[in-house]
DNA sequence: ATTAATTATGATAATTATTATTGTTATTAA
DNA sequence: TTAATAACAATAATAATTATCATAATTAAT
């Protein structure tokens, strides 16, 4: 299955590498659309199914309606706002022993995992505030 | 909002309490039907929401197709076989220091976590040997 | 026990997120 | 330049979930 290269999956990949909030399918869509103004939202789709088939970016499922995607491959972590939805990486030090420790009573070979911390972010805290204040 | 008590609700919840694995409303729906054959879907999925809101069960996106949904409210993680789909609970120690250490950069306040491991369950791994021996 | 108030239900329509189909266009290698 | 074919845009289809609404079940007060 040889690929061929094309402008609107570079796009689609670009506009991700330039970017650290981690946009829907359909929010890239919107974006890419000021570019390629012609580009169906299954091009979209395709191309981000694809990219994360190659290991080019990764999905996030949060749990509460479309995936996210995110262009940062390294190995890490989300902490995501239960009150604005925002998702937000988590630079952290290697935890990888949590994986030997469920590896002990595991039906099978972990080969990755993946950790969602969920709270509120200092963004809504703040507006929280504000908003007693008024 | 005062809640009042429904034969179906009960019914759902003792089905997600009498078995380990992690069935998605559709799963559920049919095996409640066998008890109330006239139940809804929709009234499936408003219990499982409202349940999942009460803190009485808890939701498991596993980032394919459908949610599924666990009694087990005590903090566990999950192993997610990525051949199969099965979804095993993951018995395990303490390890809620991957607070701290996410805490240390995190632009929030940490409510709580999950984690899913992903691999293949030994199910599949031994039909995998098995189809090669044949 | 009867009634009144209101939540929950079943049936079904609507919505959201995503994938599949198809005829056309762009890319690549010869 | 052309031939082969991957990728495209447009759109239909599907899957998962939520919303609507008239009726039934539950609860509290008589």
């Amino acid at each position: 299955m040889i690929r061929k290269h094309s402008r609107q999956r570079d796009s689609i990949k670009q506009l991700l590498m330039n970017r650290t909030d981690h946009p829907t399918a359909d929010t890239i869509y919107t974006c890419v659309r000021e570019e390629y103004p012609n580009i169906s939202l299954g091009t979209v789709y395709r191309n981000l199914t694809l990219l994360t088939e190659l290991g080019e970016i990764s999905k996030i499922s949060t749990g509460d309606g479309a995936d996210h995607f995110d262009a940062n491959t390294q190995r890490h972590h989300h902490f995501i706002c239960t009150r604005c939805q925002a998702i937000h990486d988590l630079q952290m030090e290697n935890i990888d022993s949590v994986m030997e420790v469920a590896s002990r009573h595991c039906p099978g070979q972990i080969d990755t995992y993946r950790i969602n911390f969920y709270g509120i972010c200092e963004d809504c805290q703040t507006r929280e505030t504000d908003d007693k204040r008024s």
